[in-house]
DNA sequence: TTTTTTGAACTGACTGGTCAGTGCAAAAGT
DNA sequence: ACTTTTGCACTGACCAGTCAGTTCAAAAAA
């Protein structure tokens, strides 16, 4: 429907204005009023498209996560289908990673700021959508594991845990405090790490 | 003197009540009257001591990244009189950042959940501070190229950063979603990720 | 007509920060 | 010895302001 896609893109607008503003301050400390403003809207339209200020967030977070899921399904797929091996693929995500953050880096640090939370409404809903994510780099680990490409004795939620973690951190010190540098150079440091070339690899 | 020691007591458990309410929280949800009463004083007290509460949150941003940089470089120097390799030191450092986060879990996830903000008063107190414990991931780094231990093509703030993620990352997803894991077990992990042992390492 | 948005007024709960006053141990005064 | 003063550390009621959420009549799409 028309309708449909009017409220569709109000409801964009609100997402982007509040993971902004989120992003910056912090959920708490963001005002529906600010919302409201940034997204061009009046305050009663939040309301009228979202139950609650909580309600936004939520759904903005599956929202966001949705897309990186979604892309880094994708990279693993291309892999795929070009032939490269699962060792390829890990490469192919943490690009497809880093370009994601790139793109979304707020949306990157307020997931980031929010995460590990505990006691929070939105807690089950992010376990929920972290372990998606997370799940795409696990079945990867665990098709080379399985295709003999990595060893039998690596500890898969682990060392997924560890990879999400290295291209998140590297990816967000490089924004906030090495802007200068290129998304190539990024991708090849961690490539580097990924692939033993960094201590020696015996 | 013994007014010193009791305001220092003070300022103690000011520290240890605000460091888990806000890092369940965060900052902004997290109210002075809260810390007040779970320290176990008045909230007039807690600004006889602080001037405000950002000024509580950045002495004890401060406070807890000092903990962990002396950390650090306690373990660096246990392996250099050892006579251990840089890469031991690396791999010392590694362990020293997880017996850390396992031990105060409550600041490690509120340093990650502020360190990337912008647009808060004490975001140039944590770019210090964060350069600060980086710079001794960097420094080891920087000797083992030094040293030939490691390829003079690594990009040494990158690198370091990736590794910082590595740790950080992989310690709060432990705790958070697989806390039945040892320290053992996350540290093997993340060692074999740091040798090469996971990408074959040819 | 129906759906969606507007925008301003209002409420009631909550919060950071203030401040006059209390308790008390050590120093000063006698 | 004993009284008085000092000032540090702490207290908690209080205030002025803020914010999420509500309401609603009217306008603007569709």
């Amino acid at each position: 429907m028309e309708s449909s896609t009017r409220r569709q893109a109000t409801r964009q607008k609100l997402y982007e204005a509040a993971v902004t503003l989120i992003a910056e301050q912090g959920f708490s400390a963001t005002t529906v009023d600010e919302i409201a403003e940034r997204a061009g809207v009046a305050k009663g339209t939040v309301y009228y498209n979202f139950a609650s200020k909580s309600v936004l967030f939520e759904e903005l977070l599956r929202h966001g996560v949705g897309l990186l899921t979604a892309s880094l399904r994708e990279a693993v797929e291309k892999t795929a289908a070009s032939g490269g091996s699962k060792i390829d693929a890990l490469d192919a995500m943490i690009r497809a990673g880093l370009v994601f953050i790139d793109r979304y880096p707020a949306f990157t640090q307020l997931y980031v700021a929010e995460l590990w939370r505990t006691n929070r409404a939105w807690q089950s809903t992010l376990a929920v959508v972290r372990q998606e994510a997370v799940a795409v780099v696990e079945d990867v680990l665990r098709d080379a594991v399985e295709g003999g490409e990595l060893s039998e004795e690596i500890d898969i939620p682990l060392t997924a845990a560890a990879l999400v973690g290295m291209v998140l951190v590297a990816a967000l010190d490089w924004q906030a405090f090495q802007p200068e540098r290129s998304l190539d150079d990024v991708h090849a440091a961690l490539s580097r790490l990924l692939q033993g070339r960094v201590t020696g690899g015996r």
